[in-house]
DNA sequence: AATCGTCTGGGACAAACGACCCAGAACCGC
DNA sequence: GCGGTTCTGGGTCGTTTGTCCCAGACGATT
């Protein structure tokens, strides 16, 4: 087995128990599996890692992160808001279906976390920082088109987040992608009309 | 301990297993923690249920037959058509917050489908049902309303299901009801658009 | 009251899990 | 080349899990 510095190690580690997860679920990664994933030796783990509790804890972090990138990268700007919410939704959407995976482990964390009291306030903060991404991309639309939203931001974040989340759990589970961008599409629209003159 | 007959005690075992996935989640459900949540000695899970499997495909189908009973009971109809949209809606949402833990159930249940592969087709079916009740509910308010809907009904009926869905997931997070309503009433009035006079 | 099928009680079991340990191989700066 | 650090290999430990077993207590039928 190649030896690999520590420091690499963690980011394989973090790595493998992303695809595993992904892949599996929650309940399969194990220490083994994640280290067979890996192609690490199971002494590399708890050298990496004082606990499995702070491997979950580093995908938590790095979820998130990517997450970020993924939702926050948004905001492409067209000549109208529908043409700008479309473009934007649908760059989105390019990333879910680009890595599927970071949207399975996502949801399978909220899951875990809902139950694990242990991890009380993980989910809420993953959703906080949904809200936040999507607040930012709604105003910067508004801007660059040069509107303003008739209903408060807050509330509109929330039904950008509760429609994008709901789209992806729908299409996690029947891959149905012409339908998945019909919704957004149809989304964008509605949005739209909630545009109003910037005062 | 009482002496109780198998058929009963499959149905103590059942809803037993529901708190528990609901409040713990799905890794909490083990056969010795069922049997302690329903008060049952452990032989009687095996002398009841061939396999812990058994129980989980026998709490599936009567997860989703409380589904089939909660979302299919909706088509509130009222004078107009946004009326009985935000009704029907506003009906959904009351069996959501009158027992949590059943969309707790279901969506943990989504989860852990997608993962297994040994019950794959679960998640499918699963989502083909809110398909279903979403489409006669849409047909429902559409008759009774005298109206017809200017999209085909299956994409309205895949708006619904992402949109409920998402509400109610980001409600189990942070159980705002206040924002989860607001986002049901706003996607009622944008639904009661896409309504065209009947033929 | 004797009998028979039903259910309980208290174990037992192998497997898999997280965690830990330590001798030694590989690598580095010197 | 040498010494010390870094990582690996292969094991062990205690716990928890699903599953199984069986003697015996119970309840209904006769």
């Amino acid at each position: 087995m190649a030896r690999i510095p520590a420091r690499e190690r963690r980011h394989q580690l973090v790595a493998a128990a992303f695809r595993v997860i992904g892949e599996e679920g929650f309940a399969a990664a194990t220490t083994r599996r994640v280290c067979a994933e890996a192609g690490a030796p199971l002494a590399a783990f708890h050298y990496c890692f004082a606990s499995k509790a702070e491997l979950l804890s580093e995908l938590t972090a790095h979820a998130m992160a990517e997450l970020e990138t993924a939702r926050a990268g948004g905001a492409v700007l067209r000549p109208t808001v529908v043409e700008s919410l479309r473009a934007t939704l649908r760059g989105y959407w390019d990333t879910v279906e680009a890595d599927p995976n970071r949207e399975a482990v996502l949801t399978a964390l909220t899951q875990h976390a809902l139950g694990d009291p242990s991890l009380a306030g993980v989910a809420q903060r993953q959703y906080e920082a949904y809200h936040r991404t999507a607040r930012t991309t709604l105003t910067e639309i508004a801007e660059g088109c040069g509107i303003r939203w008739r209903p408060p931001v807050e509330q509109l974040a929330r039904m950008v987040v509760v429609v994008t989340d709901g789209v992806t759990v729908a299409w996690l589970v029947d891959r149905d992608s012409t339908a998945a961008l019909n919704v957004l599409d149809a989304f964008a629209e509605q949005l739209a009309t909630l545009a109003a003159p910037a005062t």
